[in-house]
DNA sequence: TTTGCGTCGATTGTCGACAGTTGAATTAAA
DNA sequence: TTTAATTCAACTGTCGACAATCGACGCAAA
């Protein structure tokens, strides 16, 4: 029984041999978040293999793959599309992301080091920069940034990858609006109370504020999705172009 | 614009036009959850194409469906194979599933009407009689369908679903172990003070002993599995009758 | 006995094909 | 002008086929 020794260290990282099933996936994935594809926009498989150069099976099974994420819907026999939200599912997904985070950012506190903590006041100082240079677009993504670190140094993987699912299906919304928000400033000063309740250390705290701090954004988003701003399913209120865009 | 009347009520329910990759999905989902395929198992696309009398396209779409959700697992070239834990794993999908149910449980004491809050007393209920009929294979889907009706009570579907999926995934195993807790009866008491708290409609309260209650089952489970009891990857550890009712 | 190298059957990833549907355009009827 | 049939191209779900690859086996060399 030699076969318990050390644990002989990694030289290679182990390459992906990456199949065309979770490329296609990924391509889509991307397509969606920078709006290429919008919400409810129909995603036919052969057109789509036609576009990649590839045959429709990777294609059909790269889709599979996002089906129960959530990000695809298929009718059968009628094709898969983009799922769009409606105001309460968006809701929904916020709470979802609410609680995940929350639960997250507990752990962190007690996890974190030193360096962690200096790491996300980092994190939030560029989101100040970012405010004086008036890179709303680029804000929004170092935002998502600053409450992804939060969910890693909750330590729980599995979490951390619903984080990541659910920020696609958001970004696919937000991203869209970034100019939107009036006062970016205001956005990274939000950020101050966590930082607070983080030095401290004190999971309640950090708890509240962040509850609050998503609250905030919940609400902001949910109302500017409920005033059109999101709402691509009634297309009738778009000019004929923008609609012609949208289909196909 | 007439067309904003009374939501007509439904009289038919819209009939699933089901595609074979989602009943495949089914399937597959239905033989893990009874212990028919086993964590680290290899499923064989063509094997399994063979056996549905389908071909192998809508087998793999259906395994790609599984793959998102962390259950069934890919590796390039090598094929589809059953996930299977490890510990720390098993404890990060126990700790997701306090995050959600805890969310889910707070707002459903904010929700819920007393109807709402007898049928969970009733399931509790239900909880102590089949320990008394000493059916523990039972009790055990009846103790997840007492935590199903909080999450279904706490109003976002969203949640709903993602515990729907953890329990499946936790199905693979737990079930298969009903028989090993030792009192049954111990199991049902446990669910009193959830009770008590739902009772007297106190979030905070119904929150921290909901901690308690699954962190003990967690650290049960944990525990037995630690212990090699889910280590179904080598039963030959097992004794023989121990492994019969394992594999039913 | 261990280590390394072909061989070979089984399986995987991908492709092209085909029948059955769908939805949009078109035509006919009211 | 509205409503109902008809037509038709495009797309979907599924299938069988094929080359590339894997891993188990056996055999030879160390």
């Amino acid at each position: 029984m030699s076969d318990d020794q050390s644990p002989e260290p990694q030289i290679f990282e182990t390459l992906q041999p990456a199949d065309l099933a979770s490329r296609v996936a990924d391509q889509v994935l991307r397509a969606i978040g920078d709006g290429r594809l919008r919400p409810g926009e129909k995603v036919a498989d052969a057109r789509l293999a036609r576009e990649l150069g590839t045959s429709r099976a990777p294609v059909r099974e790269g889709l599979r793959l996002l089906e129960s994420q959530g990000l695809i819907v298929s009718h059968p026999r009628r094709g898969f599309f983009v799922h769009a939200y409606d105001a309460d599912e968006l809701k929904e997904v916020y709470d979802l992301r609410e609680c995940l985070e929350l639960h997250a950012a507990e752990a962190a506190v007690a996890r974190m080091t030193k360096a962690d903590c200096a790491r996300l006041e980092a994190q939030v100082q560029k989101l100040y920069d970012l405010a004086d240079e008036g890179q709303t677009q680029e804000q929004v993504v170092q935002d998502f940034a600053f409450h992804r670190m939060l969910c890693e140094l909750g330590g729980n993987s599995r979490i951390l990858r619903l984080f990541d699912q659910i920020a696609a299906e958001l970004r696919a919304g937000i991203a869209l609006v970034g100019q939107l928000y009036d006062d970016p400033e205001e956005i990274a000063r939000s950020h101050d109370p966590l930082i607070k309740a983080l030095r401290a250390r004190d999971p309640a705290r950090l708890r509240a504020e962040l509850h609050e701090h998503l609250q905030d954004a919940q609400i902001h988003v949910v109302q500017l999705f409920r005033t059109g701003a999101f709402d691509l399913t009634n297309l009738d209120k778009l000019s004929d172009d923008q609609r012609n865009r949208l289909l196909r």
